[in-house]
DNA sequence: ATTAGGG
DNA sequence: CCCTAAT
C-alpha cells in the first residue's frame, strides 16, 4: 500500500511537474499493435520519464508516448494488474490527475480514451496470441469466447466506440475485458473526468484503510460478468485465456484466473513493480498442471492489489491468499523475480550487451517509421523476442536529444577492488567508449558519470595522468608488449625487491603495462609476472605450503596488490606445468623458448621440488611450515 | 572469503 | 587471466 501511495505520488509530481500536457495523436492508437507496459515511473522536473528506481525498467511503447497519456495508463493501467483493488488505491492520484487534467484542457479525455485503447489492443493482442495457440494446441477449432465476454466487450466499447471505430474492429475478436479494465474505463465513461474522481475517490478512502468494508466496486462489470458464467464456460474463458484445460471447478478461482490472466498478459515482467512493493503479494494457489505455475508468477506482482481491493470479491479463497502473502509476500516476490531474472550473469550480460545494442537500433527505425514522436522524453523499448528489455532514455545534450541506453548502476568491469586502477580505467573507458560508439555514439549521463568516476579513481592513484606507457605502443600483438615489459620488469624487479613494500612503486613502476588503449578492446589485463614474483611466490609456498595462497600473498605479496590469491594459485599451477614439463628436457637450458617468462632453471627445479614435497607430504608440509 | 579447477 | 563451484 505505502507503494501505491507513493505511485501516486509520482504521478502527482508527473502531473504538476508536467507543464506541457500532450495529446496523443490518435494516430497512434491507430498504430498500436506493441504491447505496452508500464511501471513504476515518475516524471523528472523536465518532463523526463524516469524509472522509479534505477533498476526500475520501463516497457514503453515506442510510439509516442505522452507524458499524459502516460499519466493516465500509469493511474489506470497499473491498477489494472491489481484489480479493481488497485483501481481503489490510486483513486486518489486519479482524482488529482483528473482535477489537473480538468484544468488543463477537456482533452485529457481523449487522452484517456487513448490510453485504455492501447491497453484494449494490447489485450486483443494477447488473446489473439493466446487462440493462435489454442489453435495450435487443439488443433481443433478455437473455443470462441464467450458470449458474455464478447457483450462486455461490446459494452467497454461503447465507452468510446464514437471515437474509435478502427479500434471496434481489433475488439472484434474475442476479447475479454477485465474487471480492471473497465475501472479504468470508468473515469473516461463521462466526459468530464469528474465523475471519475468522485466515484473513485470515494471507495478508496473506505477500502484502502478497511479493506473489510468495501464498496460495491469489487463487483466489478468483469467479475459479475464472469459470476453470470456457469462453471464450464468459465473453463472455457479459462482456456481460452490460458491455452490449456483447467479442471479447477472453483468458480471463484477460475473468474480470478481469467480476470487476472486477462489483465496480466498484457505485462510480462512487472518484477520491478513488485520488488518496490513491500506487499506484492504472491498468488500461491495449488495449481491443477505445471502450467499453472506459471500464472502464478505472473499473478504474484499483482497479488497485492488483489488483495486489497478483491478480498471481498473473491471471498475465502481470497484470504487464503492473504494469509499466505502476509506471511511470504516477499518470498513470492523473489520468487518470481528470480524467474525472471535468472539468466543474470554478468557473463550472459556481456553476450547479451550485443544484442541490446541491436535492440537499440531496431528501436530506432520503428519510431522513426512509426510515427514522428518529437517529444517523446522516453522511450523505452520493450523487446518481446528477447527476455531482455532494453531501456533507453532521451537525454538532453547540448540542445539536441540523444537516445542512450538506460545502464544499470551494476559496474561491470571485474569486481576486485584492488586491480590496478590504470587498468581498469582502460577497460572501463574502453568499455564507455565501445558502448557509446556502438551505441549511436550517445553519451550516457550515468556512462559519463562511470567514466568520470573512474578517471577520477585513476587519477588519485596516479595523479600524473590518464596511462602514459600504455598508448606507446599499441601493436596487434599486446603479448609482446607485454612480454617486453615484463623483461623489463624483470631488470627492474631485482632491484625494487629489497625495498618492496611500496605499493605506490608497484603502481607506477611495476605498472601495469596492459590495454592498449586505442586498437585492441581487449579488456583482459594482462601483467607478466616478474622474476622477482615468481621468487616470492615459490618462497612463499616453501614456507607457507601450497594452497596457502592468501597467506601467501598477504605476507610475501603485501607490495604487489594487484596479485591476488587467485592470480599465485594460477601461476604456481602454471610453475608446476613448467616445471615438470621442462624437466625431462633440460637441454633448453634455463630459458624457456617459448613465449612465456625466461624462468631460471633454478626456479623450475625449486618448483618441483617444492610439488613434490607437498604432493607427497600435503597436511605436514602445512602445519609444518611455520 | 578462499580455494580448486576448468576454460 | 577469468569465471565458477565448492568450501
Amino acid at each position: 500500500m505505502g507503494t501505491v501511495v507513493g505511485t501516486a505520488d509520482d504521478c502527482r509530481e508527473m502531473f504538476e511537474g508536467n507543464v506541457q500536457t500532450r495529446i496523443t495523436p490518435f494516430s497512434s492508437a491507430n498504430q498500436i499493435g506493441n504491447p505496452v507496459t508500464y511501471k513504476l515511473v515518475r516524471v523528472a522536473g523536465d518532463g523526463r520519464l524516469v524509472p522509479a528506481t534505477d533498476e526500475e525498467i520501463l516497457e514503453v511503447n515506442e510510439t509516442d508516448v505522452h507524458i499524459t497519456t502516460d499519466a493516465c495508463q500509469t493511474l489506470g493501467y497499473l491498477p489494472t494488474e491489481g484489480l479493481s483493488s488497485r483501481l481503489s488505491q490510486l483513486e486518489s492520484s486519479e482524482a488529482i490527475s483528473s482535477g489537473l487534467l480538468q484544468s488543463d484542457n477537456v482533452e485529457p479525455y481523449t487522452e484517456q480514451v487513448n490510453s485504455r485503447l492501447e491497453c484494449f489492443n494490447e489485450e486483443m493482442l494477447q488473446k489473439v496470441e493466446q487462440e493462435e495457440r489454442l489453435v495450435m494446441i487443439d488443433g481443433s477449432q478455437v473455443p470462441s469466447t464467450p458470449p458474455e465476454a464478447n457483450i462486455y466487450c461490446s459494452n467497454a466499447n461503447k465507452l468510446f466506440d464514437e471515437d474509435q471505430v478502427h479500434h471496434e474492429a481489433l475488439l472484434q475478436e474475442p476479447f475479454l475485458v477485465s474487471s480492471n479494465v473497465q475501472n479504468g474505463c470508468d473515469m473516461n465513461q463521462s466526459n468530464t473526468v469528474e465523475p471519475c474522481s468522485n466515484a473513485a475517490a470515494s471507495p478508496k478512502e473506505t477500502a484502502l484503510p478497511a479493506a473489510a468494508q468495501k464498496p460495491d466496486f469489487s463487483l466489478v462489470r468483469g467479475e459479475i460478468c464472469l459470476d453470470n458464467l456457469s462453471i464450464k464456460a468459465l473453463q472455457e474463458t479459462f482456456r481460452a485465456t490460458f491455452g490449456r484445460e483447467t479442471t479447477v471447478k472453483d468458480k471463484t478461482w477460475l473468474k480470478r484466473r481469467i480476470t487476472m490472466g486477462l489483465v496480466n498478459s498484457c505485462d510480462v515482467p512487472i518484477t520491478n513493480l513488485t520488488i518496490k512493493d513491500n506487499k506484492l503479494l504472491g498468488n500461491q494457489e495449488k495449481s491443477n498442471d505445471v502450467s499453472e505455475d506459471m500464472g502464478d508468477l505472473k499473478d504474484a506482482p499483482s497479488g497485492n492489489d488483489h488483495m486489497n481491493g478483491n478480498s471481498k470479491a473473491c471471498g475465502h479463497s481470497l484470504s487464503v491468499n492473504n494469509h499466505y502473502c502476509a506471511t511470504e509476500d516477499f518470498s513470492c516476490e523473489e520468487r518470481a523475480a528470480k524467474r525472471v531474472r535468472k539468466p543474470t550473469r554478468r557473463y550472459i550480460e556481456e553476450l547479451s550487451e550485443t544484442g541490446e545494442r541491436q535492440q537499440n537500433d531496431k528501436s530506432m527505425v520503428p519510431s522513426k517509421d512509426q510515427s514522428p514522436s518529437e517529444k517523446s522524453e522516453v522511450r523505452s523499448i520493450s523487446v518481446s523476442s528477447g527476455k531482455r528489455v532494453t531501456v533507453t532514455r532521451m537525454v538532453s545534450l547540448a540542445g539536441s536529444e540523444i537516445e542512450v541506453p538506460y545502464v544499470s548502476h551494476v559496474r561491470r568491469s571485474r569486481p576486485r577492488e584492488n586491480i590496478m586502477a590504470l587498468m581498469e580505467c582502460h577497460s572501463s573507458c574502453l568499455e564507455a567508449r565501445a558502448s557509446a560508439g556502438e551505441s549511436n555514439r550517445n553519451l550516457s549521463p550515468s556512462l559519463s558519470q562511470l567514466t568520470s568516476e573512474v578517471v577520477n579513481r585513476s587519477s588519485v592513484v596516479k595523479p600524473s595522468g590518464p596511462v602514459h606507457k600504455e598508448f606507446a605502443t599499441s601493436h596487434n600483438s599486446n603479448n609482446e608488449e607485454e612480454h617486453i615489459l615484463s623483461e623489463v620488469d624483470q631488470d627492474m624487479e631485482p632491484e625494487h625487491m629489497d625495498s618492496s613494500g611500496n605499493s605506490s612503486d608497484d603502481n607506477s613502476n611495476t605498472g601495469a603495462p596492459i590495454m592498449q588503449g586505442v586498437v585492441g578492446l581487449r579488456r583482459k589485463h594482462h601483467r607478466a609476472w616478474t622474476l622477482s614474483e615468481v621468487t616470492k611466490l615459490v618462497e612463499g609456498v616453501s614456507k607457507y605450503g601450497a594452497g596457502k595462497w592468501s597467506e601467501i600473498k598477504k605476507l610475501s605479496f603485501s607490495s604487489h596488490s594487484y596479485r591476488t590469491s587467485v592470480d599465485l594459485k594460477d601461476k604456481w599451477r602454471n610453475l608446476l606445468k613448467a616445471s615438470f614439463a621442462q624437466s625431462p628436457s633440460n637441454s633448453m637450458g634455463s630459458f624457456k623458448k617459448h613465449g612465456s617468462m625466461n624462468i631460471p632453471m633454478q626456479i623450475l627445479l625449486r618448483v618441483r621440488e617444492l610439488a613434490e614435497k607437498q604432493s607427497l607430504v600435503p597436511p605436514m608440509s602445512k602445519v609444518v611450515s611455520r
